[in-house]
DNA sequence: AACCCAGGTTCAATAAGAAAACCAACTGAC
DNA sequence: GTCAGTTGGTTTTCTTATTGAACCTGGGTT
């Protein structure tokens, strides 16, 4: 399969994975999540090759997650910044951090932590469900067709609905349309 | 720089990538939580090469992500299942899932939809800080250096921390330990 | 015996990535 | 004015990874 044809598959994974399903990709956003905006930043903290950053900058620029903005001119330079789609990203890379933390970590523990600044704790990211606001769990998830699928072949099993409890339903910031 | 030598960096991002940041990977592991656990199964639905599909499973039995259990003898056939820390990815992939509803979706909508089956609704993913239960925001999350941490090239820039709440915490199967 | 199945491996051709050098536009120091 | 330095790349050559097709193994079926 060719990856061009991977953003035409009827898969959110897929899909997403074509714009950021690449070792040095997701290097580039988590520095980006620290704040880091040049070419030659990156390039340093990174240790990637040129032509690589290079490219997958632009490809960055071109998929909407970063925008190339001018920070001087005379000469003209730019940086990269976070889109609001980039932003939306954060989940992905605190999901990534998080696994790699309780899973890869040294003896020494965690190369970073994380504080939230509205309650001023050191946090882990957990993931619940927008409408009962309970953790998720792989098994208590049951998937179906949505309007945009295609053909029946990426359908799983089904899975039986278990108890029902009741709670407020969680704003996201970005909830389904 | 070499994909080996990312696993011994000291990044948790670059580490789980080391695991997980191959685009057939992350497709592989969609597969397995869709309950796909068959060679012939996962080529069939991914279209990926044999000699590919054999590595990448390969590397993530090596890894711990899936283990390899008889399913029949005679002859004998195995077949792939996620281990706890594979299940631990599904934070990962739902959120990968979840971008790629919001930003990649086409016009006729979600390609799949996921239905709580603990309380019966179809729902999003939304990633919350564990101590006070509000959803994370990448401007409200100060990162500072770990006991794990190694040199301070990887630190970000410093951000002050904003007005504080007080909620309960989220009891996450995996908090930071 | 002849053929099918699941789960791979082997091999030649092609694409992608790495390493090092080079380029261009400008600055500021001398 | 020129000479080195900075930033953000491109070019070139070499090495590695991926693709596509075919083949193999250890069984079972008719």
């Amino acid at each position: 399969m060719r990856w061009n044809k991977l953003e035409d598959e009827a898969c959110s994974v897929a899909r997403t994975v074509s714009v950021i399903g690449d070792r040095w990709t997701l290097l580039i956003l988590r520095d980006c999540f620290l704040r880091v905006r040049r070419f030659e930043e990156f390039q340093a903290r990174l240790g990637v090759t040129r032509p690589i950053l290079a490219s997958r900058l632009r490809k960055l620029v071109k998929d909407f997650v970063l925008a190339k903005v001018p920070y001087q001119e005379r000469p003209l330079r730019y940086e990269y910044r976070l889109t609001q789609k980039g932003l939306d990203l954060y989940p992905i890379v605190m999901a990534i951090v998080h696994w790699g933390d309780i899973h890869m970590a040294g003896k020494k523990g965690r190369p970073l932590l994380h504080q939230h600044t509205n309650c001023g704790k050191t946090f882990d990211p957990v993931m619940i469900c927008s409408e009962c606001g309970e953790p998720l769990s792989p098994k208590q998830v049951h998937v179906h067709r949505g309007p945009g699928a295609a053909s029946p072949r990426h359908m799983p099993a089904d899975v039986p609905a278990g108890d029902r409890k009741q709670r407020r339903p969680v704003r996201s910031s970005r909830a389904h349309p």
